[in-house]
DNA sequence: GGCCATACCTGATAAATGTCAAGGAGCCGG
DNA sequence: CCGGCTCCTTGACATTTATCAGGTATGGCC
């Protein structure tokens, strides 16, 4: 493997502050795979016996609807993992699909033998809890999004989240599409609900660059849920 | 501590494996609390120092909004335990607001002296996660509730759910505003969705009581999700 | 019994969102 | 340059759900 994938897995929480000798067994069920863009990493259903570190590009989590229908569940960014939870299951069943939207690295590790070195090591187990316990309080907030917010406000809360560094201007990472269905809305909602924002003079889109013009219009539209 | 509250401590998959040893070492840690109907365990963003496991009684659990209104995002049931994720971030504090809905009974147990037991066996590291695993699941389940199914679908599915055991009857265990709260829909709204399920012959109500008439009819309902 | 509070139901109406159908913009490969 | 693609947008319409405003029933309490 290539030293500069063995350091972004390094530096993730959950290998951080492993002892080298720990991190070294690691490794040893450890392999990297890359994806083009569209393909399949895993299916929702598929057994569920690795988890991964997304090195580069892009991968979408979905759940399929018994009609067929998908819905977005989340977008991952370099350097996160996912799939690590299910590890503790008895019988674990991914319980998304995964699919690169581009290009894409992942580190693959396997979750059998890393749950081994777990045993000996409460250290890691904590950075593990830690982890779940992120990722549960993520899962809370998605589910207030979708019980408090209308869509309006998902989206408008959406703005301002990814806007948060550079404050007035962002660029969507994924196709609008894509961001629709991971806010639970139809793409015709969504679209509608930026040409709105953008009559109200709130914000200006052009592409994937959308410049907001008016923070505080935008921070009362997201606040303003119902419920 | 009465004895029969020990032993409902005891059989919880928390504790169920643990040595005699540590058990004793958690008893420490753990105080009773009797709450009346009505009565606050604690509030939102109150500082979480302890986890519970509901022994006798009804909690929900809910958020509030902005606004001031409630969406209720768990009913405990006795045997069920909760805030015991919390305990591994760095300054946690209760994302959701816990009251009694009835008179009850809850074992307040101290995380921080639990996590220093944690630090001493990994076996029990093992229970807490396969535990904060199936959290995640449901809350996974959760979400996709909220985003693929209409409001009928969730009431139908909600009836199935609970009906599953003597087959074609049920009794709500709680009052139907706080089920409509659990279920994100309006009171209004969930007593048009049982009139309206009642007038198709599906089911038949009678203050709390439901009786399920046409059960292969309520999985259609359940099953015809949009999206 | 009469009063009051609470939970629940109902009706009329409005708002938000999804659906269906079609059209435009950009991009890629020939 | 053209055809064909995909993504996005738009319009007209249907549906779902919330909102507001009452109305009914039940149970506790004086």
């Amino acid at each position: 493997m290539e030293p500069i994938l063995i350091k972004s897995l390094r530096q993730h929480t959950l290998f951080a502050k492993m002892p080298e000798s720990h991190f070294q067994q690691v490794l040893q069920h450890t392999v990297v795979r890359h994806l083009k863009s569209g393909e399949t990493l895993f299916e929702q259903n598929d057994k569920a016996k690795r988890f991964y570190l997304l090195s580069s590009g892009q991968v979408k989590l979905f759940r399929l609807s018994p009609a067929g229908n998908e819905k977005v569940v989340d977008i991952i960014v370099p350097g996160s993992t996912f799939g690590e939870a299910l590890m503790f299951l008895d019988y674990p069943n991914y319980p998304v699909g995964a699919q690169a939207l581009e290009a894409s690295t992942v580190i693959s590790i396997d979750s059998g033998g890393f749950s081994e070195i777990l045993r000996n090591s409460t250290e890691t187990c904590f950075a593990i809890m830690g982890d779940m316990s992120q990722r549960l309080r993520g899962l809370l907030h998605e589910i207030d999004d979708l019980s408090l917010h209308s869509a309006t406000c998902r989206v408008a809360a959406y703005l301002l989240k990814t806007a948060s560094e550079d404050s007035n201007q962002l660029e969507l990472p994924v196709a609008k599409q894509v961001l629709a269905s991971r806010l639970s809305v139809k793409p015709e909602t969504f679209s509608r609900i930026f040409k709105d924002l953008t009559r109200r003079g709130i914000i200006e889109v052009e592409g994937n660059r959308i410049e907001i013009l008016d923070l505080d219009a935008l921070r009362i539209a997201s606040d303003s849920c119902e419920l």
